[in-house]
DNA sequence: GAAAACCTGTTAAACGTTTCACAGTTAAAC
DNA sequence: GTTTAACTGTGAAACGTTTAACAGGTTTTC
């Protein structure tokens, strides 16, 4: 059914020009006369007529493709993240292939293998584990990479964008303490994920180290359903913490689900640090505080450097390491026990409780 | 730096053979000896080979991609779709391109020219309005297409996938004069969009019939964080509604968000329904009733028209449409005034107060 | 036992671009 | 007024595949 597409040399015939014309005027790399360039426009846009991205690429060798690959299109921070660098993909122009690992390693590999069959002029990652998948330990020399997220950036083979999780633990774990809690839990999805490891190991150091307690880290997974179970399965049979630090987005959700499930009160009857930042935290009556991973500089980071290496740019793998930022709202209660002795006057900012402060204390 | 990608034809002077035959190994288009079969792909493993796509779909003129386009990538019910449509996709064998049109007509246009440029297989579109784009309107002859979501499904000219939404507004609006409210808002994010007017349009002429008052329609846009600004700003010039009906997902959390800041508590002093169903919605104290939209359906459906489509069937646009369902938690309260007349008694399922019945009724 | 049919492999011609080398033509330089 | 340089346009050769047409060799068929 239907005309074939057309191609150069039906624009050519039509203005009455080369094909070789008709290509600097799209592609832009000669320059063509007005009058020509009119005739071929004019051409183009009655035969609706549009570069074959295939046969330019093919010849010219040049992708202007990126690959991503994120572990979970159902997960927020991923899809943020590749919402920011379609744009900045796009104001540079490269367009976007976007391929989902489900968390599978094996998928994994397979839907990199595929990604490298488009030839892109790059590729940004984030892997689903901490080892990076083999088929990109061998294509790293060829191929501007970028390794995001789950990352240990001091093993990395490439360029890596990573926030400091270490120091995620520690703020959350300090800002608890300082609030005059010890009994935490810490939420976490998976313990075998390196950053989830270091967000742990901050959050016990500093827990430890200022009231000689040490938070137990619960494993929810990736999935908040499954995870809100789990927890629930954990809360029957433990005593209720003071205070639960989740370490993802949902493992967030998890927590929260649970909770309000057994219809146990936030703040008052546990305090929640949460982590990543999204509308719902905040669109309820008690707004949650979280870790705020700053997706926006991630995106903006991994895409500079891919495009510095894009460009051209052979030096030495470099690690980023964003920081995270403490929001507070109102979802950490100060507890009024005495403090044992002068742990909870710990170092960085004071305790900052704006909205916290407000809040009766009352406990119903 | 470094060595370029192998080809076909080294493949094949290594194995021995001719490049057709490693051609036929790779696309299995013809059977192949097993010991050269063998041969040939011990080869490939060596030069870690892998065809190349533009080469191959030039020369095939077959692609195996289909382009995705949505309005808005930091949407959740966009990025689910895009989720599970690219797990179908790769079930099937081909690859997913995806594109924002970030709410912008003209941006719109030029996405949906560069996703030709690929020359898909087919595209599934969610238009950023209820006009479908004159690029796609002439594409659509060639081209398998699939309009989702924000379409006149009446009006189409290709196969689409919708909800009904006038029967949406219906059942939120039925539901919410049962629980005995006729003081209704309705947090619309654009009043331009066809859906929205169809939900509105549900929404009001159900509520008039039942109670003769008319709600009242605000448009708060699609982005949350304006969104709740502007709601705070009518709720400011305007008396308390007794209850708001959210039209999106999006003016969901500009209603909560701007109802939270006010600390104005849901249900005791107003009522909510919200659109899609999301984790965050359950995982919160007063769990969010809503209307569930079918994503899964939704995505599978157009997923099975476009490959039917790209199958070669070439029968008239079908329109599919789907239900929404009412997801009841609790943040409907049951008005305990006296209804006026026999109104409340209204068609459809009992007034199915579950969670809702079992909250005190009490406003403090 | 010859003809037909079937396998399995090869040769070579595209596919629609980009881009190099070249050819006119005009402008600048001396 | 000739030589150089600068500009624009064209011809034609790739790029790495797919695939029709064909060529032997083996098997089936009558």
């Amino acid at each position: 059914m239907a005309r074939r597409r057309a191609t150069l040399k039906e624009v050519a015939e039509r203005a009455g020009v080369s094909i070789a014309t008709v290509s600097n005027v799209f592609s832009g790399r000669k320059p063509v006369n007005d009058d020509l360039r009119e005739r071929v426009e004019k051409a183009a846009r009655e035969l609706s007529f549009q570069i074959d991205r295939a046969a330019s690429q093919l010849k010219s060798g040049k992708a202007r493709v990126v690959g991503v690959l994120v572990p979970d299109l159902d997960d927020t921070f991923f899809t943020s993240l590749i919402s920011r660098i379609e744009v900045m993909a796009l104001k540079d122009g490269y367009d976007v292939i976007v391929a989902s690992s489900r968390d599978d390693r094996q998928l994994e590999e397979s839907r990199l293998h595929t990604l490298l069959g488009w030839r892109p002029s790059g590729i940004i990652a984030v892997p689903c584990s901490d080892t990076v998948p083999d088929i990109l330990v061998r294509e790293v020399v060829h191929l501007p990479t970028v390794l995001v997220d789950r990352v240990i950036a001091q093993e990395a083979v490439a360029d890596t964008v990573t926030i400091d999780n270490f120091e995620a633990g520690e703020i959350a774990g300090r800002y608890l303490v300082e609030m005059g809690h010890s009994d935490i839990v810490l939420a976490a999805s998976d313990l075998d994920v390196a950053p989830i490891r270091e967000r742990v190991r901050g959050a016990v150091s500093i827990v430890q180290k200022l009231t000689g307690k040490e938070p137990e880290a619960v494993a929810l997974g990736s999935n908040a359903e499954r995870g809100a179970e789990l927890f629930a399965h954990w809360l029957e049979r433990h005593p209720l913490p003071s205070a639960v630090f989740a370490l993802t987005n949902v493992t967030t959700l998890a927590v929260l689900t649970a909770l309000a499930r057994q219809k146990i009160d936030i703040p008052d009857q546990i305090s929640i640090i949460g982590f990543d930042d999204y509308t719902w935290m905040s669109a309820r009556k008690t707004a949650l505080t979280a870790i705020r991973q700053p997706v926006d500089d991630i995106a903006r980071v991994a895409w500079e450097r891919l495009l510095l290496r894009m460009e051209g740019d052979v030096s030495e793998p470099t690690p980023s390491i964003l920081h995270t930022s403490l929001q507070v709202r109102d979802s950490t209660r100060r507890l009024v026990q005495p403090a044992d002795g002068e742990t909870a006057q710990g170092t960085g900012e004071p305790p900052a409780g704006n909205a916290a402060e407000e809040r009766p204390n009352s406990i119903h």
